[in-house]
DNA sequence: GCCGTTTTCGGCCCGACTGTTTTCAGTCG
């Protein structure tokens, strides 16, 4: 077994011992050991004793062993003997965890989610001790949405609850302040739900505004505290949780739902070492005494830590760290990467130029499709010859990079000769096609990009859309060395569909002097927006200003490309 | 099951909400 097999096999032995009604204790040493194994950057053949590694054991480092030399291991085999495979997926239901589900088993022979739904139809759930008529009515209505819904939602599919949510919220008299937490903030690419944590000392008034949103698709609780809700925007139905707080409990509560779990674990471990208490109301000391923050900053200082930003809230390393070089939204200076109507955008040149001065940026590149996709009206060599005449000949106060987002076409070669790109400013290559072919066919496009004396940068690396389509086969590792040799950018683009390069991916570079661009990849100017998604992912990567180029100033910026993308 | 150590076993993050109870267990984040 590889490290994700065993990685995924800690789980699932957790989920089995969850049913099972085991101590919750040892249900989540399984759990954290699956954690370690997944933060250890060695892979299985570089680790040589798991029971090194914190938070790993004897016991919990043989069962690992066993797994990398046999497959399998005793414990987990007893387990699946023991408990139904069906009983596993009721987990995921709403209200229903292990000892619950080991009770509905044990009392009424229940094995699966069709058993389950008769033992309900039949009204046998309701007699158990424990159970009653409401919770028979909330499983039963459970197992019938079962499948119906994701798990997690691709953050692109929340954006619109986002920014609708957001937009009433700022609206209302009666909160004081207001951020969205949860793994949004900490730039997930998937969300379960919105978590808002809001100030105010009208909490009746908040609770009625938000039970009375136009949209709700039901109300799954709503106490004096936490109002949590499904919403439905188009098709899609959004779980959000809101928070009510008294501002003085506002930066505690505001951590404590960002987490992630893991992080605030070490928080709390550090507070107990100095003998203090977290909670979301505040930290509270020997004595009794709760002391209280304005900020997320004053509540790090306070533990003499660094503000640790929210994208590097995982439980890893992050309190031994310094953040100073990350990258922030406000360093970026430009977007390299966006499209007009000259092929699939829907703003002109002079429009595009506008939002990006409104956004204070200092350059952009106007990089539009090539001849090849003919679906987004591609320019060929003639019209690009015209609209690179244009953009230089726009009358605006910002720097303009002409450019193309030029294709690899399937065979390896590219969509212009050489003697087309070698005075186009940015030329960005990218895959838009063949998406099936081998590892081996699509490193050879890359490749080829990449060894073209004139091309700039690599777009969205790998081809993925987040939840729908998994990309094509990239050799990372081999990609990263032929980014290193040839001096050639990787883009993080920025599309919350897309964040390509993913964090993962970014963290494989951050050993290497590979240089990154972020962009939006705008085919529309709200869509500049999305560099903030794209920032919170080299975030997480722990990626520094310094390695991304736009990120410099246009001079910095025009040596670099006259240095590495021209012949001379 | 892991950890730390008062080296043999107790504590493991903490609080809100719900539905069931009639003071609390289970679930959730």
């Amino acid at each position: 077994m590889n490290k994700k097999d065993i990685i995924k096999t800690l789980e699932t032995i957790a989920v089995y011992l969850e049913v099972e009604g085991a101590n919750a204790f040892r249900v989540s040493a399984y759990r954290k050991a699956a954690g370690a194994l997944e933060r250890d950057e060695r892979s299985m053949e570089e680790l040589d004793d798991p029971a090194a590694l914190s938070g790993i054991g004897k016991g919990t480092a043989g069962i690992i062993n066993d797994l990398r030399e046999t497959g399998t291991t005793e414990l987990l085999e007893e387990l699946r003997e023991s408990i139904p495979e069906g009983l596993i997926p009721l987990l995921k239901l709403q209200g229903l965890g292990g000892k619950k589900i080991g009770r509905l088993y044990r009392e009424l022979g229940v094995t699966n989610a069709a058993e389950l739904k008769e033992a309900c139809e039949a009204g046998r759930v309701e007699e158990l001790s424990g159970f009653g008529k409401k919770s028979q009515e909330k499983i039963l209505a459970a197992v019938e949405d079962m499948g119906k819904r994701p798990e997690r939602l691709p953050v692109a599919g929340v954006m619109n609850a986002v920014h609708d949510l957001h937009a009433r919220l700022q609206a209302a008299d009666a909160v004081t302040r207001f951020e969205l937490a949860g793994s949004f903030r900490r730039g997930r690419e998937t969300v379960k739900d919105l978590d808002f944590i809001i100030s105010t000392d009208k909490p009746e008034a908040v609770k009625e505004l938000l039970l009375g949103l136009g949209n709700i698709h039901a109300v799954i609780g709503s106490g004096d505290t936490k109002i949590s809700v499904e919403l439905s925007y188009d098709d899609t139905i959004v779980p959000a949780d809101f928070r009510l707080v008294e501002d003085g409990a506002f930066a505690t509560t505001l951590h404590h739902f960002t987490g992630s779990k893991d992080h605030n674990v070490l928080m709390r471990q550090l507070a107990k070492e100095r003998g203090e208490k977290i909670s979301e109301y505040g930290v509270e000391d020997a004595d009794g005494n709760v002391k209280q923050f304005d900020t997320e900053q004053a509540f790090f200082a306070h533990f003499d830590l660094p503000f640790v930003p929210p994208e590097q809230r995982e439980g890893r390393d992050e309190l031994e760290q310094s953040f100073d070089d990350l990258v922030a939204l406000e360093d970026v200076k430009g977007d390299l990467h966006m499209h007009t109507t000259w092929s699939d955008g829907a703003q002109s040149i002079q429009e595009m130029a506008e939002a990006c001065i409104a956004k204070g940026y200092s350059y952009m590149a106007i990089t539009d499709h090539s001849k090849f996709l003919r679906v987004a009206n591609g320019l060929n060599e003639e019209r690009l010859a015209r609209q690179h005449e244009e953009i230089r000949a726009t009358d605006a106060d910002i720097q303009i990079f002409t450019g193309t987002e030029m294709d690899i076409l399937p065979d390896g070669t590219l969509d212009f000769e050489d003697a087309i790109i070698e005075s186009v400013d940015m030329v960005i290559a990218s895959i838009h096609s063949s998406f099936q072919q081998s590892e081996e066919e699509i490193m050879k496009r890359l490749e080829a990009a990449c060894r073209n004396p004139y091309v700039t940068m690599i777009a969205h690396p790998t081809g993925r859309l987040i939840g729908k389509r998994e990309g094509y086969k990239v050799d990372m590792q081999r990609l990263i060395e032929l980014a290193a040799e040839t001096a050639t950018v990787l883009e993080v683009n920025a599309n919350p569909s897309r964040l390509d390069l993913s964090a993962e991916h970014l963290r494989m570079l951050l050993d290497s002097d590979v240089r990154i661009a972020i962009n939006t990849d705008a085919h529309h100017f709200d869509m500049l927006e999305d560099m903030e998604s794209g920032v919170k992912t080299a975030r997480r990567a722990g990626i520094p200003a310094e390695r991304i180029i736009n990120t410099w100033s246009a001079d910095d910026l025009k040596a670099f490309l006259q240095t590495f993308c021209t012949q001379s």
